[in-house]
DNA sequence: ATAAACTATCACGTAAGGAGAGGGTCAAGC
DNA sequence: GCTTGACCCTCTCCTTACGTGATAGTTTAT
């Protein structure tokens, strides 16, 4: 276990850099000791890696985290876009260099330079585009949605707090579920707990309508990355919400 | 002469940006419209080429401001520094980029890492050293002198509304005299506003002493820099504000 | 036991623009 | 001469990713 200091020195960023990143709760320490000091473990280690590289990269740190917290982010993956994004960073400031030399030679010699070629280099749309291009294909094809675009601008303004809140009220919902799985899906608990699951999710990220919650239901079972999640909290748990969701929007009134 | 919209693009960078620029007076057009439309010319191009350069390199806008005002800049100096300045980035970008590729071969080998390894690259002291040193080379000998230090210390917390009533309280004392050039060095409305030049050195800058005072009249004409600068608003200025300040620190009462 | 070197939590401040409202201006085509 | 689309302006509030103290508890070293 590692204390504040140590990682900060590290990964040569400031104390208070990673108090703020356990406050959006990017990094947070896998030890708070009683006394409220912070104390981080190998896998935040590697984490903070994660971080720092993707921030080396200009990425917002809120998009960092959704990356990261993405059920089924693949580290390899992630490293291997992240050498070829660096790459293009490296070929930009080599144009830039090249663009500082023919200037100093206009100097030398007089003439005059083009516009275009003053500022060669200088934008950095050819590097977003490719930057957005990995932020999508984690996203993959929820990125562009509308209920994806909702939920973007509804969380955008969400707290640490609201998160804090989210997540409890998301795991209460979640262990009601788990304990209902003895008595199938089609349980009137199971059933209540589905239906707040659905409006949790209206509240906090985007009109869940029933359609988008049945297809999201099916998801469970078809993607890996879901069942991952979800299997992760309890072995059959995946399927078992698929089924329950199912039955949920079938029986809708009206 | 060009409209934000060409800068713009040329720069790569917003036209908000440019609005910005002009308002905290890093980058003023040359002309400006009755209409208010801003019109840039190539002198606006160099210097925007010069600030996107700076700006890659994470220098402050204060600070490339301070630069680029500095009466002296010299801009072939500063391409050279630039291009090594870049140098040093790219060489930083490149470690990054081995450790990106080390932290992957140590997950296919599933070898760990040593800790330091993990972060190679990323701590920036090493470029930040780099540019202060070039920043200190600006402004060559004035860097260690207790006025130049109070400066730093009362500017750095001057909102880009000070600077902009700081430069036209100064402007207007210029211009007072410049009109009084006519009139020889002691006439009284022109004595009038140097005491006025030496007030707002106090008020904005540092303790600007009878000494230091007389010194800094000395100087104008002494340094081709500054001769250089003042001389640019108005040819004669230099020699004319030098003689204007002795004469002023000669007649002070005490 | 006392200093030095850690740690914590507020609360406020900053830089460099982004976003958008609300409203003028200019050139082209009809 | 009038509209329309592409410009331009100012103004105000908002955002990100922390920096900067202030104040105070804790641990370690002498």
């Amino acid at each position: 276990m590692y204390q504040v200091k140590e990682l900060s020195q590290w990964g040569g960023v400031s104390i208070r850099t990673l108090h703020h990143y356990d406050q959006i709760g990017l990094l947070k320490p896998d030890l708070i000791g009683e006394n409220g000091y912070r104390y981080y473990g190998d896998q935040s280690l590697e984490r903070l890696q994660q971080i720092l590289f993707f921030k080396e990269l200009d990425f917002p740190l809120r998009e960092i985290q959704a990356m990261l917290d993405h059920p089924g982010f693949d580290r390899q993956k992630a490293l291997r876009a992240q050498y070829e994004l660096l790459q293009s960073k490296k070929n930009r400031l080599e144009t830039i260099m090249e663009t500082v030399k023919e200037t100093l030679l206009s100097l030398e010699t007089g003439q005059k330079m083009k516009i275009k070629e003053m500022f060669k280099g200088m934008d950095m749309q050819a590097i977003e585009a490719h930057k957005e291009k990995y932020a999508q294909e984690v996203e993959e094809r929820w990125g562009h949605t509308p209920a994806y675009k909702q939920s973007q601008q509804k969380t955008a303004h969400y707290t640490a707090q609201d998160w804090e809140r989210i997540q409890a009220r998301t795991a209460a919902i979640y262990s009601q579920i788990v304990a209902g799985m003895g008595r199938g899906p089609a349980d009137p608990e199971v059933q209540a707990a589905i239906a707040d699951l659905r409006q949790s999710f209206c509240d906090y990220y985007y009109d869940c309508t029933p359609e988008i919650f049945k297809g999201l239901g099916e998801m469970y079972v078809a993607d890996e990355r879901f069942t991952a999640f979800y299997e992760n909290i309890q072995t059959g748990l995946a399927a078992f919400l698929s089924q329950a969701i199912a039955h949920y929007c079938e029986h809708l009134p009206g």
